[in-house]
DNA sequence: TTTGGTTGCTAAATCGTATTAGCAGTGCGA
DNA sequence: TCGCACTGCTAATACGATTTAGCAACCAAA
């Protein structure tokens, strides 16, 4: 059994004053309430010898304050990234002295609801509401019950809530650069989305805006896509099956790959045609997955700043827990978190 | 701003009674407590009109639990295990109405320590505390507070909590039979560790353990081991380099790598050699890495049990938290997860 | 008529802190 | 001598629940 916790009417009798006084000097409020210099000290070495920490369950109760802040995400494994999108916003969190609880929903909105419903039981000061890759959700009216913040994901309908997500679209523009300034000005080929703007697969943010930089740039160029194959899915098989397709009707100059699972799959495809990355064919890509770093040749990718999302989000959602106790008023921001290239191995000037 | 959440007085003023009797229907004590049948009705209507929830925090500081656990790691985006291991805990801690406070400390004692606190200060109920790889730890005394379970983990001086982790013997056990039932008895080499059980790198249990278990089974068998190489760190250069330099003195049978990423070293030293896997060279390995299952021939490997792992620190930390209330002191136990096969595609008898 | 047991409910204390309102004691000017 | 301001502290209350102790009303038995 664990000891009592020492509590602040102990600090108080420690100190031969009362738990008024004890409160009143360990919140710094001492000199504001004219507390004598030496009172102050004996509450200050009593609290210090008895290891004194206040509880915060009962500053919850008092203030309504806990210091504690929700992360509720669709699912956290199935994606690495989600990780770094945690960790980011543990970081910011710790730098405020503030808790994270965490909740998956598995997209069940029962469960969702069941889980904020939970984290505002517990009185939570803000919550964060994360997607694990880019799209449009439904804003559980839940969540309304206090501050909250929308992470890598758009609201449906409109919503007061302010988002917090990748710049895909000049991540578009930075991976078509890449190519032109290698000098690439045909035979470039798109894997995971067609061609065209409406060729992209279900309700991801990300395929669009991508492919809306892509085109921007490539046609302000005035190069022309080659082709493009759309992927049901964004996994390696997919994007092996996808590179196939497009070698049966020759052999691209340059590869845009929509992620790094897909440029995975291309990578096997194009071994299994005895090309070479970057010699014969060039690929570009986005994600900046753990695996860019272990293929052969490295890939060249638009990283997703998972880490950087995660403290954006928490600064956010700070900000707007100030506008709720100032009982401030404004429209919802949208902010965008820059996507940084990682230049590899995987582009080179296309063969004379 | 937020309407007032309504409270227990508001449900006993709707419903004509005193706050007392509210809280006796509502914790399912009417009965015992000889309420009336139509009161206990009228109270029932009364919160569910009103929508009441009880407030968390108060109860928290009433009753002494929370229903939250800690779940403290050294790190959690390093791995992508980690996310399934908090998905494990997080799933078990819904079964259980419980929710998850996470925390970092990035292996620095003074974080820890501050982490802990904040735990406790928050009254969690108890805490997993989990290493991302399994190893040996220090058991911080601030965790000593409470019920808590070592996840991963084994405590590196005798301690009185209970562990939670992969069975990793039997896993050396399991790998060494792939390969003993596909008939190989010649040419098996390790990667990762060195032929001998000195020969594994830093602090680490999986190593040791999985190499007793793969060299119970082949010396029980008769078999040799015929070489081995130890990577100073496991990733998929450093597996690239060990089999390089295996095939420096001739073709292998068979290698056991000592995960995925090393294997994944290894495949790419085998094409470059024109081998084939497993046509050539057979290749079993450990984690289950997603990759495993997107490496061309798909890795057959022992996977790391994550998910289940997680479940298992909340059920045993539960177990604890119910012989701390009961004041039951018992020897702390070390629990261990089965390693499932994955058997896939890259084991196969050897060349006749 | 008193005693005693049941029934059906409520008053009050408690958890640990923050905060408002106020109380003694001193000094000073009128 | 009274009133007033200032100093330095404390009593009391509130936050929202749970829980212990007890009260009023009624009936049955002695």
């Amino acid at each position: 059994m664990s000891p009592r916790r020492v509590t602040l009417a102990d600090v108080a009798k420690a100190a031969g004053v009362s738990p008024t006084t004890a409160s009143l000097v360990l919140s710094g409020r001492g000199r504001e309430m004219r507390i004598s210099q030496e009172v102050e000290q004996r509450v200050l070495k009593a609290a210090d010898d008895l290891q004194y920490r206040p509880n915060a369950v009962s500053v919850g109760l008092r203030t309504g304050t806990t210091r504690t802040i929700g992360f509720v995400s669709d699912t956290v494994a199935t994606s690495r990234l989600a990780g770094d999108m945690i960790k980011g916003a543990l970081e910011a969190a710790r730098d405020r002295g503030v808790m994270l609880f965490i909740g998956e929903t598995e997209g069940d909105p029962e469960l969702e609801r069941r889980l904020l419903q939970a984290m505002h039981d517990r009185q939570v000061d803000g919550i964060i509401f994360a997607a694990m890759f880019t799209r449009t959700i439904k804003v559980p009216k839940e969540i309304t019950a206090g501050p909250a913040v929308l992470l890598n994901a758009l609201p449906r309908q409109p919503s007061t809530l302010p988002s917090v997500l990748p710049d895909e679209i000049e991540a578009g523009r930075t991976a078509a650069r890449v190519l032109l300034e290698a000098g690439h000005r045909d035979g470039i080929h798109l894997i995971g989305v067609g061609p065209r703007l409406r060729d992209v697969p279900h309700g991801g943010v990300a395929a669009v805006e991508r492919l809306t930089g892509i085109r921007e740039v490539l046609t302000e160029a005035g190069v022309k896509i080659a082709g493009g194959r759309r992927c049901a899915d964004w996994q390696p098989e997919y994007g092996l099956d996808a590179t196939r397709s497009i070698l049966e009707s020759g052999v691209p100059r340059a590869l845009i790959c929509f992620n790094d699972r897909i440029a995975f799959g291309a990578y096997q495809a194009l071994s299994e045609h005895g090309l070479r990355v970057p010699e014969d064919v060039s690929v570009v890509s986005f994600d900046d997955h753990p695996l860019a770093a272990w293929m052969r040749p490295k890939l060249t990718t638009v990283a997703l700043p998972h880490y950087e999302l995660g403290r954006k989000a928490v600064d956010v959602l700070f900000a707007e827990i100030g506008h709720h106790r100032s009982g401030v008023v404004r429209e919802p921001e949208i902010h965008r978190v820059p996507m940084p290239l990682r230049p590899r191995d995987s582009v080179t000037p296309p063969p004379a």
